[in-house]
DNA sequence: ATCATAAATAACTAATTGGTTATTTCAAGA
DNA sequence: TCTTGAAATAACCAATTAGTTATTTATGAT
C-alpha cells in the first residue's frame, strides 16, 4: 500500500540520505559538506549513512552520478532526433539555459567534482554509458544540418557541445562574482531573457552557413 | 641591500603567506583549504597568519582580490584601445585562452568565491575600481567596430565579455569532467590549439557583420 | 651598548569532524 | 506468538581544525 506510512523503510531512507546529501554537497562542495548536516536534513543519522553508503566520498560519488543521469534523461527526452535541425538547435540552447537555471546544485556539484580532479567518477561504467549518446545526439544533429545546407559543414560536435553548455553555465555559475564585476543583476528576468536570446543566437551564428543567417533574419 | 637575507621580513613573509594561500586555496578550496598547510608551504607559521592576515576568511578575501587584479593588470596590459578591431578582437579572445590556461589558479578561486555567493568580495571597493575600466574597454571596442562596419550595431558589450571568457573557462574549469565525458584528452597540445581556433571562429563569428566574415574568410 | 618594539616560534585549547560501538526497536517468517 | 535479522538510534572516540597564549629573538633608534 502506497500510502501506509512504514517506520521502516529501506528505500526511502536512502533516498532521504541521497537527497539531503545532494543539497548539502551543492551548497558546500565536498569538502565544506557535513556528515551531521546530511544525516539531521535526511531525519535520518549518520549510521544510516555509513550503513547504507560506505563513507562520505562514495555517497558523493553516487550524488555526482545521479545528477548526470538525471540531465542526460533530460536531454533524451527532448527527442530532438527527428525535430528540424535548426529548431532541434534552439531548443537544445533553451534546454541547457533552463536546465541550469532549475538545477543550480547541478553546476555546483560538477564544479566540486572538477575540483578534485573527477576522481569519484573517473572509472564509472555508469557514466560512459550515459555520456555516449549525448554526444552521439549532437553529432547526428549537426550532420543532418550540414546535409541540408543549413549548418556548416563538419563541425566538430565535442566543441559545440562544449560552447553550447558554456553560454549557459558560466554566466550561471559565476553569477555573483558577475553581479559585482558587471555591476547588474545577471538575475533579473529581463536579464535572463536576455542572455538566453544572446545565447541562442550565438550558437546559430556559430553553426549556421551564411546563406541560413540571412534567410533567419529575413523571417523576423 | 637588495641580496641581503633579512631573518626578519615582515613584507616578505606576508608576500610568501599569501602565495602559499594562493596556492592551497586554490587546490582545495576555502572550505577544504587548511592553515597549517597554508603556514608549512609559506615557511612561517600560523600565528604569522592571524598576526598580518586577521582570520582564514580574510585571508582568502585578499587572494582572490590579487587575483582578479592580475588578471586585470594583465588585459590592461594588452593596449588594444587602439588596435585595428578585428586583430584586438582575435587578441582578446587568445589572451583569456592563455591566461586562464597558464594560470588555472584563477579558475578555482573564482569558482569557491561563487560557491560561498561572493560574499568576501561583495563590498569591495577595489573590485569595483578593477571591473568599470575592464566593461569599458570592450565597450569601445565593439563600437570601434561598429563604426567601421566591421561589427554588428549595439551588440552588449557584458553579454560579449562574458562569452569570450565563457568559451574558455568553461572547458578548462570542467577538463577534467569533460574528459571522462567526451572520451578525449581535452589538455593535449593539439586539442588546446583546435580549442582556441573554434573560440576565436566563434567570437568572430558572434560580433562580426556578415560582409566582415565573407571578407575573412577570402582572405585565408 | 642597551632598550623598546615588532617578528617569529612552539605549545596549547576548545570546538568540530568523520567514523564507530553498543544498544534498542520493529517486522516478517516459522 | 516467538524468534531472528535488519533498521534505527544515541552516545562515544580519536583525529583534526581554526584560532590563542606565552615566550623567545632579532633589529633599529638612542
Amino acid at each position: 500500500m502506497a500510502l501506509k506510512k512504514q517506520l521502516r523503510d529501506p528505500e526511502e531512507t536512502k533516498r532521504r540520505i541521497m537527497s539531503a546529501a545532494k543539497y548539502e554537497f551543492a551548497k558546500n562542495g565536498l569538502g565544506g559538506a557535513r556528515v551531521d548536516v546530511i544525516a539531521a536534513r535526511a531525519k535520518s543519522n549518520k549510521r544510516m549513512m555509513y550503513h547504507y553508503f560506505g563513507d562520505k566520498e562514495r555517497l558523493f560519488t553516487l550524488v555526482i552520478e545521479d545528477a548526470y543521469a538525471d540531465f542526460r534523461e533530460a536531454e533524451k527526452a527532448l527527442e530532438l532526433d527527428h525535430e528540424e535541425p535548426i529548431t532541434a538547435l534552439r531548443k537544445l540552447v533553451a534546454f541547457n539555459w533552463d536546465y541550469f537555471l532549475k538545477n543550480p546544485e547541478f553546476i555546483t556539484l560538477v564544479n566540486s567534482e572538477n575540483l578534485h580532479r573527477a576522481k569519484h567518477i573517473k572509472n564509472s561504467k555508469r557514466m560512459l554509458e550515459m555520456s555516449r549518446n549525448f554526444v552521439g545526439r549532437m553529432k547526428n544533429l549537426l550532420e543532418r544540418g550540414a546535409k541540408l545546407g543549413l549548418f556548416h559543414a563538419n563541425m566538430d560536435a565535442t566543441q559545440v557541445q562544449i560552447s553550447v553548455a558554456a553560454l549557459a553555465y558560466h554566466y550561471l555559475t559565476n553569477r555573483h562574482t558577475g553581479t559585482i564585476v558587471f555591476e547588474r543583476d545577471l538575475m533579473s528576468p529581463q536579464a535572463l531573457k536576455e542572455r538566453l536570446e544572446f545565447n541562442t543566437l550565438t550558437v546559430l551564428r556559430m553553426v549556421c552557413t551564411p546563406q541560413t543567417l540571412q534567410k533567419l533574419e529575413q523571417g523576423t
